[in-house]
DNA sequence: ATGAAAGCGCTAACAT
DNA sequence: ATGTTAGCGCTTTCAT
């Protein structure tokens, strides 16, 4: 009838449980991340939500604080509320979650990695190679005494990830990143801050610090400042995201650029197609940069 | 029948879209914010979240970027995914935001603002009273000529309420703060170099700089230095927020502590509480705290 | 082209 | 207590 079209011109809104129960299909995506107080997180979240709503989906948020039981109980939480996709981060997940996702077929994608060998869809970069990267800079630079600030590696793989990856950079040179120089722990300034007064108060002194993030990085720096330590003359930081605030600080952060926000869209594109029902590319690399700035210089003469 | 709870044990999740339909209840909270690049409502909307799940409730996400029209947009479309409330912020949006929101008779909740004799419920503190008192202190220290890098007043009411208050407690001293010492923009630390730098260039020199955020202030500490203007020997610098990393920064920042945590909780009870059909009280304020730290001192001997 | 009807998976009201 | 049934508002299929 013409009275219901009338009607729809009016503020008619559609019932979308009515809609998603018919269709079987909620037009949803759901994300489920560790936290969001991160920029970078921030970033590839808010993409996603962008991308997703161009193309009529909304994003159902669910955060799980690096515990894997609660990210498979968010995982049902969302599966219940329909979602038609989800995002996720990293590799590392309860296995029960897998089970759940593969039972259900409900397409998903890991995030912040790449894996082209993984069994499951990821979009992002290859942790490993990034930090081993950033490693071999600072070896170019001519630092042999390695210290690690690193992120949660226990809970995280891209965490995790980076370790290994400096590690591989300094094993291909002979040099190693012992335990005692490793220091790990959540993304906080004062983390940052604490991690690099204990390794300044170890022997050998490290010449140069890869941190986890800009956020360690800002702190370890702060922390040098603070012990009259200068950088790049006595000690090298480099960090990963390259915030918004890495190229203001002085001396200016060595960081590696990641592209988070053409990640979650790239997110976005890969659920919505993959519910579409076509081929989706498993495995989509996307570029990492090296900025360099102040904060990295040549190793100190010994 | 028993086979049914046999059934239940083993994988079972229940279908959202149908339990909404029947029941008239999505057990969805929607949350429309400006962006999510900032730690303060990160926080905030994972405080709304964690309390959402406690309580059986999803939360559903979107941006608007500032933009009037599409928070209206953004809105229509949690309606559609049958959001049962909606977190807000601030008190400006588009009328007919308020009048679908009315005509629907869906419960929502204005937050980051406290105003008992608005027409809508609300949950935070006085962004103008609060500016004030931040201004008071910097009187009290003696400061005479003030300056202001504010957020984007055009667009939020949270930000155009600072401006106002440090107005208004200057004018209560005799004192004014003219348009061209009041610079407006977004929350970037580019944003706080680049005010500062305009502002220190003109005539007479500001001693003391309230900033809308601590990003800015930070930016504005950061050009300060690379000015060669002590802080706050020559010149006091003061933010809202206190941020994980304000208190890290030599000298540590003075700033307004906002209680974002709390607000994204009591959000979540209002408006679960609101659903449930019970009164919920009209307007709630949290409490700012002033935290004093080193980048505020006695003006400068003129 | 337009209208009628079935059914999505649940909940709630009802009947046994 | 247990089982049966109507109906939520849409979409899709089928009949006119």
């Amino acid at each position: 009838m013409r009275v219901e079209h009338a009607v729809r011109e009016l503020g008619y809104i559609r019932h979308g449980a009515a809609r998603a129960l018919s269709m079987r299909q909620s037009h949803a995506i759901g994300a489920i991340i560790p936290t969001v107080d991160n920029a970078t997180r921030a970033s590839k979240v808010a993409a996603l939500q962008k991308r997703c709503r161009e193309r009529g989906y909304n994003v159902l948020l669910a955060l799980f604080e690096y515990d894997l039981e609660l990210e498979l109980v968010q995982c049902r939480n969302l599966i219940e509320a329909g979602v038609d996709g989800l995002m996720l981060e990293g590799e590392l997940h309860h296995p029960a979650l897998y089970q759940l996702m593969e039972k259900r077929g409900i397409p998903f994608v890991n995030t912040a990695i790449y894996d082209p060998r993984s069994p499951h869809p990821n979009i992002g970069f290859d942790n490993q190679a990034a930090a081993a990267r950033l490693t071999e800079h600072l070896l170019d630079l001519g630092h042999r005494v390695f210290a690690m600030i690193a992120g949660p590696n226990q809970v995280s793989d891209r965490a995790s990830g980076r370790v290994k990856g400096v590690r591989r950079a300094l094993a291909a040179r002979g040099l190693d990143l012992p335990a005692e120089r490793t220091i790990e722990g959540p993304y906080r300034v004062q983390q940052g801050r604490q991690g690099l007064r204990a390794l300044m108060g170890g022997e050998p002194r490290p010449t140069a610090i890869v941190c986890g993030n800009d956020v360690l990085a800002f702190g370890a720096l702060l922390e040098a400042q603070a012990l009259g330590c200068r950088v790049p003359q006595d000690l090298s930081i480099a960090g990963f995201d390259d915030l918004d605030w890495a190229s203001q600080l002085p001396p200016g952060l060595t960081t590696m650029a990641l592209p988070a926000w053409e990640i979650g869209q790239l997110a976005a594109d890969h659920l919505i197609d993959s519910i579409a029902g076509q081929t989706v590319t498993h495995s989509t690399e996307v570029e990492v940069r090296l900025i360099l700035r102040g904060s990295t210089g040549p190793a100190p003469e010994s």
